[in-house]
RNA sequence: CGGGGUAUAGCGCAGUCUGGUAGCGCACUCGCUUUGGGAGCGAGUGGUCGUAAGUUCGAAUCUUACUACCCCGACCA
């Protein structure tokens, strides 16, 4: 990719409807633009690390043996009346009409449409259990967007919907999503708590929450300071409590004390029980041929929400310092005096097709700007690894290799090992 | 929905109090010189000042209404 073809509007200064650092900095990196409140277009360079967080949780997915599907956005009145979700969900749920003056939604998540189908076409235990997935834009009227995409209308969500013929294989099935999203959240790189929550309006039984930890999380979670233990606090407070009257109790899981933090939920994994499947009569028939109600569970990842709450744990007074498993590219070569100098040039465009050919995603800054500009942007993007060709190669035929986080060697430019190193050891 | 705030060029801002026909920095276009930390000089492009109505000879500026956006709260698979 070249930088100078790239659509890719850099900016200075953070426009002022920008309030936390990850808002700021994807607006300043070119990664998204408003449309209105809560809605955003992904421009390129932001579409790539959203791409890459969904292709993890996709392949992550498919190893636990789920299945992916797409269901539709735009959804019926008539299957949100059989669960009363039509009049129970307030304006949150966008309804609009059609030509035919008939009722729709768009659907916030897919419990009826899923069901629906599974009812229609899974009838025997012996299809039991099915995990079905989907990666797909959900659209809630929220009382309050903010902070960008992290509380977007309209946003990217994988959610997968469990059919289980009972209580244990439901509980099984709920133990493997939440290994699998343990997997995910390691493999993208963030610091995360898997944190025991409300399962709120929708009932059911168990149902944790993975909350990445920063400053502006929106939740407020009590962890122990020296278990795994993490509940969400509105769990722990009695009537009038506040928040901060919990620091430093005893941690109700018998180790340690409690400490305060914030949390931004990137995940929610519930046991549903029956509750679904008796409203829309999801049976199937058992060993004894008798009608059985479906046990169901769910399970979401916000994969636009982690995208910013990835930058709110990876960022410096510079920009974004991307884990390397979703930056948006690996490399960012460097050339400067690219369109004048022919040697510049040349040295330039063999390095970038030798990477591409090793399979790193490369990004060649070909603009016709000095030093300065061209790292102050690579530093706002956050590209792990900035390949510097320049003065220093027509003098003494080297190149310099300067991490995002700070390191920088000078090299050979035929001394790719070394740029293998770089990654490996990450 | 309650409270607070903002709205002038793509972004950041001044001008509003005290009405006189819109400006600065960056970005963008062209030319020349630059090129290892956001370059220099010169010449340019771009704005019905959020919308509507009112006051006035005259409104970015005063009045009223509305809208959008942001923050706090309530809300939230």
């Amino acid at each position: 990719m070249l930088f100078s073809k790239i659509l890719l509007p850099t900016l200075k200064d953070a426009p002022q409807e920008a309030e936390v650092i990850s808002h700021k900095l994807m607006l300043r990196a070119g990664m998204v633009r408003k449309v209105a409140s809560g809605i955003y277009t992904w421009l390129p360079l932001g579409l790539r690390v959203l791409r890459k967080i969904e292709n993890i949780v996709r392949e992550e997915m498919d190893a636990s043996g789920a299945q992916e599907v797409l269901m539709p956005m735009v959804q019926p009145k008539e299957l949100w009346q059989e669960t009363n979700r039509w009049e129970k969900m307030g304006p949150e749920l966008l309804r609009l009409q059609d030509r035919h003056e008939r009722d729709f939604c768009l659907g916030p998540t897919h419990e009826e449409v899923i069901t629906d189908l599974i009812r229609n076409n899974v009838k025997s235990y012996k299809e039991l259990p099915i995990n079905i997935y989907q990666i797909q834009t959900k659209f809630r009227d929220e009382v309050r967007p903010r902070y960008g995409v992290m509380r977007g209308r309209e946003f990217l969500m994988k959610d997968s919907y469990s059919f289980n013929a009972d209580e244990a294989c439901l509980e099984e099935t709920y133990q493997k999503m939440r290994n699998t999203y343990k997997t995910v959240l390691e493999r993208i790189g963030l610091d995360y708590k898997i944190v025991s929550a409300d399962s709120g309006s929708i009932g059911g039984d168990a149902s944790e929450e993975f909350h990445v930890l920063a400053e502006t999380g929106e939740d407020t979670i009590a962890i122990s300071d020296s278990s795994e233990f993490a509940i969400n606090t509105e769990l722990l407070l009695k009537d009038g409590e506040d928040i901060s009257s919990l620091e430093g109790k005893p941690s109700p899981d018998g180790n340690g004390t409690i400490q305060i933090k914030k949390g931004i939920e990137v995940g929610h994994i519930f046991q549903l029980g029956k509750v679904y499947a008796e409203d829309m009569k999801a049976n199937v028939l058992n060993k004894e041929g008798k009608a059985s109600t479906l046990h169901m569970g769910c399970y979401g990842i916000g994969v636009s929400r982690l995208v910013a709450a990835a930058i709110e744990q990876n960022n410096d007074d510079k920009g974004i310092v991307w884990p390397h498993g979703i930056a948006p590219f690996d490399i960012n070569i460097i050339a400067i005096g690219y369109e004048k100098d022919q040697i510049i040039s040349e040295a330039a465009d063999s390095l970038y097709a030798e990477l591409i050919s090793m399979g790193y995603e490369v990004i060649l800054d070909d603009r016709k700007d000095g030093y300065g500009t061209k790292m102050k942007d690579s530093e706002l993007m956050g590209i792990p690894l900035n390949i510097i060709i320049g003065k220093q190669f027509i003098e003494n035929n080297e190149i310099e290799l300067k991490a995002r986080t700070g390191e920088s060697s000078s090299n050979d430019i035929g001394d790719t090992k070394t740029i293998l190193d770089f990654f490996k050891n990450k």
